[in-house]
DNA sequence: CCGATATTTCGCCATATAGCGAATTATATC
DNA sequence: GATATAATTCGCTATATGGCGAAATATCGG
């Protein structure tokens, strides 16, 4: 029961739900989470530490990055159904839609890049 | 989304959980419900109408009384899926197992006792 | 070793939430 | 109509949560 609270606690907010959506079918640089969502780096910190204590994320460490990627086929059942009934009911909501077409660009620029780029209120033309 | 947050916000709450999985294969009339989460009245209220606002659950009113149970085959697809997700995870948990038996001497009880009993600290064997 | 940089942790504030009891509403019974 | 009762709404308090910026931590490049 306390996993599995952790779990629909994890999945009560709205900026850690797009957090897991964005993470179908790739891994993400905390970075690229932060541009996507818009919000203070130690903010999105804080949400993927939650939902890595709720087990919905692994990470991978590569250098100063951190990658975050959906849990797998490891994963406590619990865990998996729950990331199968959020993509089975968001996959076409249009804000994750939205959010899928503003990581495509997010994928465009090279990491370093975009790490540099924030809290310095970036230009889109340059 | 907002719909879909509804959701996940309702089932954050262990509270609101038990009560849920109590509705499975039955409906309840509040005072059930008070007596199984051991909380007041208002409280338990408060709850059920967290869950009949994200359509969780529906309401039929008897008289005074009024009956919950689970949304059916004509819920959202996403609220279907919560609550396979819900019972499928903790079906086996022995925290719910505890509540199913609780409830299985709370229903041996008339309805009318029941409620005329609640606020007055029942005595077992009385 | 010394910055520079990505992330995390900490301290703080504003808001949201769960809980209760009292007051209100709706319904049944007398 | 008056009274009793089940449920809801209201007002309040205590705690939890999400947000930020500053400070701390960890890692890379010189």
């Amino acid at each position: 029961m306390r996993d599995f609270m952790g779990v629909t606690r994890a999945l009560g907010d709205e900026n850690r739900v797009r957090a897991l959506m964005a993470l179908r079918g790739r891994e993400l640089c905390l970075c690229q989470i932060i541009e996507l969502l818009e919000l203070a780096p130690s903010t999105v910190s804080k949400h993927m530490s939650i939902l890595k204590q709720a087990r919905l994320v692994d990470t991978r460490k590569s250098g100063r990055w951190v990658f975050y990627r959906l849990a797998g086929n490891g994963a406590a059942p619990e865990v998996q159904g729950a990331i199968a009934w959020l993509c089975k009911s968001l996959e076409r909501d249009s804000f994750i839609v939205q959010d899928d077409d503003h990581l495509q660009e997010i994928l465009k620029w090279d990491l370093s890049i975009l790490c540099a780029a924030q809290g310095r209120k970036v230009n889109e033309t340059c």
